[in-house]
RNA sequence: GGAGGCGUCGCAUAGUGGUCUAGUGCACCGCCUUGGAAAGGCGGCAGACCCGAAAGGGUCUCGAGAGUUCGAAUCUCUCCGCCUCCGCCA
């Protein structure tokens, strides 16, 4: 949520923002009367609230006298009815505000290139070599030569973008998790694995909940949803908290299955276990002081990048135009990974700076002594490892066609007992 | 799932319809005192919002919501959470 005291004063910065967003049909000047006459009713309820307990302590005062109160109840009844009656008209006023300011977009970073869409974003750099075409096989193509992945048993116990991993690749997953955690470990972070499901309200605190309804899974008649991310449970973890500034930054490793809908996805990226209903990840998630997040953003994006190198995966580093980019970040870089298969390189990991956005809606403060004053602290998220996603490229990128096999990176062969490639059908029923 | 208990300022607690404008203790912060500290003294110490140029004033929040009442921390209902016991279960 950004701050309504910058609406209020600078309009103008908000409609610029939109527009750079792409979002000039945003109802602007309606969230401004909102505002102004939720503070109107505000401020005459109140006046009436105030006589009210004056009249009440009167009352009180009378009681214990002796003397006569029936004229005062009189008079108190109908300021009474007259507050109930307009506290209800400011509740309504109040909820349309608040669900309209709730859908502003956070303030886009002045680095952020301005465009339309993808083809504004910016490339900062590349790393590795990408061969045009080393072979035909997709992920998929290359899969079925091993036993690897059942998507037709998945369609049929679960529909669409679902999947069955199976053999070494499930266990690869298991290693590219295990590998990331470790990683993350020694940089100083925390592992963390959240609840997969959350309540209305942590969710609307994470994202912007109106653009997520075809995103996220919601469990029937429970207040619950299906985490799309690890990063929603992790802001929402320290909703309503205050930190003393000592103890920030706070450098978290969530991990846990994602779950999507897709829904607006028909047609795109629907071979395979590139786009899929549910996958793994993990996720680096920031609390810290506002002069401390674009430091904090750079270390979540070398993290990653040092991640993908390690892996091998040939990459390049985006900074996403204002068209491509989420409502809730300022700023988001993503590293794209190399498939051979298309000749494309695709999202694989997506480092985001909110500020204080999320911070705002959620209500996450810091202060730097006792008893000074609580200021909204900054969050920031980033894509460690997309485990699914990352095995496509993996499995693309280490295929050797000459020896039939796919060759396991060095940093996680520990994790596969040693193993050092996926050769022919380990062991097992094939069926 | 069943039975019972409980949710009040960071922690602990007081409070059973109007004197609660929510008290007290601990912790914490500032000052005094001291060579320095402890102890002691004095003051401060929840968040949000509204009006105001400011000084200042006001409103709301006692788990959440609804109700009864002129008036609710206090009474009623619903929901949520926690604890204890029983049942079931990875």
């Amino acid at each position: 949520m950004i701050d309504i005291r910058i609406l209020r004063e600078y309009p103008e910065k908000v409609r610029d923002n939109l527009q750079k967003r792409n979002m000039n049909d945003f109802p602007l000047d309606e969230l401004l009367s909102l505002d102004r006459k939720r503070r109107e009713l505000l401020t005459a309820n109140q006046k009436l609230k105030a006589e009210r307990n004056t009249i009440s302590l009167e009352i009180s005062q009378k009681k214990r006298q002796g003397s006569d109160t029936s004229g005062l109840i009189a008079q108190m009844k109908i300021a009474s009815d007259q507050i109930s009656s307009n506290d209800h008209e400011t509740q309504v006023v109040e909820k349309d505000f608040l669900s309209l300011l709730s859908r502003v977009p956070n303030f886009i970073d002045s680095e952020v290139p301005i465009g339309k869409d993808d083809s504004a974003n910016r490339e900062f750099r590349r790393w590795g070599n990408t061969p045009l075409a080393p072979h035909t096989l997709d992920h998929i193509d290359i899969a079925n030569i091993f036993d690897l992945i059942d998507m037709e048993r998945a369609a049929k116990t679960s529909g669409a973008r679902f999947y069955f991993l199976k053999r070494d690749l499930a266990r690869l997953n298991y290693g590219l998790i295990s590998f990331a955690l470790d990683f993350l470990r020694e940089k100083g972070f925390t592992a963390i694995q959240p609840p997969y499901m959350l309540n209305r309200n942590a969710i609307a605190g994470a994202v912007i909940l109106s653009d997520f309804q075809d995103v996220i899974y919601k469990i029937e008649n429970e207040d619950l949803f299906l985490i799309g991310t690890a990063e929603h449970a992790i802001a929402a973890m320290h909703m309503d908290e205050i930190f003393s500034s000592e103890n920030l930054p706070l450098r978290y490793a969530g991990i846990s299955p994602c779950f999507r809908k897709e829904a607006g996805a028909h047609g795109r990226d629907t071979k395979g276990i590139f786009r899929v209903h549910q996958f793994e990840k993990v996720e680096q998630f920031i609390f810290c002081e506002p002069e401390k997040s674009e430091e904090e953003h750079r270390m979540l994006l070398s993290n990653s990048e040092e991640f993908m190198r390690r892996l091998g995966i040939p990459h390049r580093i985006m900074l996403l135009s204002s068209g491509d980019m989420g409502k809730v970040p300022s700023k988001t870089f993503d590293i794209e990974g190399w498939i051979p298969s298309q000749g494309k390189y695709r999202e694989l990991v997506s480092c985001s700076n909110c500020r204080d956005f999320q911070a705002r809606s959620l209500s996450i403060k810091y202060r730097q002594k006792a008893h000074e004053e609580s200021i909204f602290l900054h969050t920031l998220n980033s894509t460690l490892v997309a485990t699914e996603r990352t095995l496509v490229a993996l499995l693309e990128n280490c295929y050797r066609p000459a020896e039939k096999r796919v060759e396991i990176p060095e940093v996680l062969r520990s994790y596969m007992n040693g193993q050092s490639e996926i050769r022919s059908v380990d062991s097992g029923t094939t069926v």
